[in-house]
DNA sequence: CCGTTAACTTTACACTGTTAACCGAAAAAT
DNA sequence: ATTTTTCGGTTAACAGTGTAAAGTTAACGG
């Protein structure tokens, strides 16, 4: 590759080529060779701008998360009735999942032994769509502030369940009579479901 | 290695030592060559016995299931009240996967693009543990028989919810501030009391 | 014009799963 | 009893993988 005046230019580059292989071809055929040669460099440039391969996976995972929040946010937008809200977040997120099947599987499903630690400054803006959740959730209780820990509890729950019926999808294990989207609109009808349930008890 | 006139004495070797390498250390570092190694072979005399790397891995898979189908059963036994039974299989997955996590990974963790097609005749055999649910799901009704459907469905999104939280947990992707056996509980009783709920809707 | 800096490449290492060719001892056949 | 065949197991090799160390060469500062 020819002398680069302007030091990012590659990085964008190797950048951009991982993305689109990561989307055309999943995180497993990711290889620093086969970027490398489809943005006209070698394997070893690419540590000039990457510590390793899981800090360009990192990036590639930060970028998801980045995505996925700026959707859980536009999902909110002029929603008022705090379970709506929740409701919204729920299809939102599902939505995302089904969407970005590969960014997805990089964020949440990839075994963390694959890969060395996400870094802290990462982990806390991946944990914002997290509190978009508990928040929510806080809302619908409506005596915001106390309870902390329990509306952790419940976006947890709640994630579980999205996210388990997403994993069982993507890796093809929901069995063939299961039609997926009914079956996804009752995975979110039983996550929300849940809270109005609780919600009468209290009241 | 010395010639071997028993054929399947070898075979069970490997086999027994991948299952101690899976348990010890994951299947990440399940190697054909350390599997050999351990067992006093060549990497290429495994193949004389497995196909490839993946018929291995599935017979592992299929003990998996045999030994969660067992426990799933042991689960039952006295258990008479519908409801109840579904707490119990709940439970008893749960347990499974977290006192077997490595086992867990390959059996509903390992994406499948790292693995080959499951064989169809284990994969009935593995079936045989979500019809457990379904089953158990249909006496809560009380009609047994009709709605076979959304007993599948339902026995699903009971798999999902269970399902995800392990998933969440294994790849340590759980808040540090969630208590994890607190957390599992809430995950049950959610996914039991669904169930309540729609059953109080009916009656 | 020379010396330094730094962008990029070459080479190499220790791995991976897997195939093809080979070896040699036991079993079968003559 | 000697030859032939069978087959359990090994060796060598291929095409990959991530990555560290060393080498090259173009651009820039004095």
């Amino acid at each position: 590759m020819a002398r680069n005046t302007n030091p990012s230019e590659l990085r964008a580059a190797i950048l951009d080529e991982a993305r689109e292989c990561l989307i055309a071809e999943g995180y497993l055929s990711l290889s620093m060779r086969k970027i490398a040669r489809a943005v006209g460099c070698t394997a070893t440039s690419i540590y000039l701008y990457f510590q390793d391969k899981d800090d360009l996976l990192h990036a590639l995972i930060n970028e998801g998360m980045e995505r996925l929040h700026n959707q859980l946010l536009g999902s909110l937008d002029g929603v008022q009735d705090p379970v709506q809200r929740c409701h919204k977040l729920c299809r939102s997120y599902l939505e995302f999942a089904l969407e970005n099947r590969q960014y997805y599987e990089v964020m949440f499903l990839l075994h963390p032994a694959h890969m060395k630690r996400y870094p802290k400054e990462l982990y806390r803006r991946a944990r914002r769509n997290l509190d978009l959740f508990a928040d929510a959730l806080a809302a619908v209780k409506g005596r915001p502030g106390s309870e902390e820990k329990e509306d952790l509890r419940s976006a947890h729950v709640i994630w579980a369940q999205i996210h388990g019926a997403v994993s069982l999808h993507h890796s093809q294990r929901l069995d063939v009579n299961i039609d997926v989207l009914g079956f996804m609109d009752a995975v979110v009808d039983n996550a929300v479901g849940h809270l109005l349930c609780k919600q009468d008890e209290a009241s």
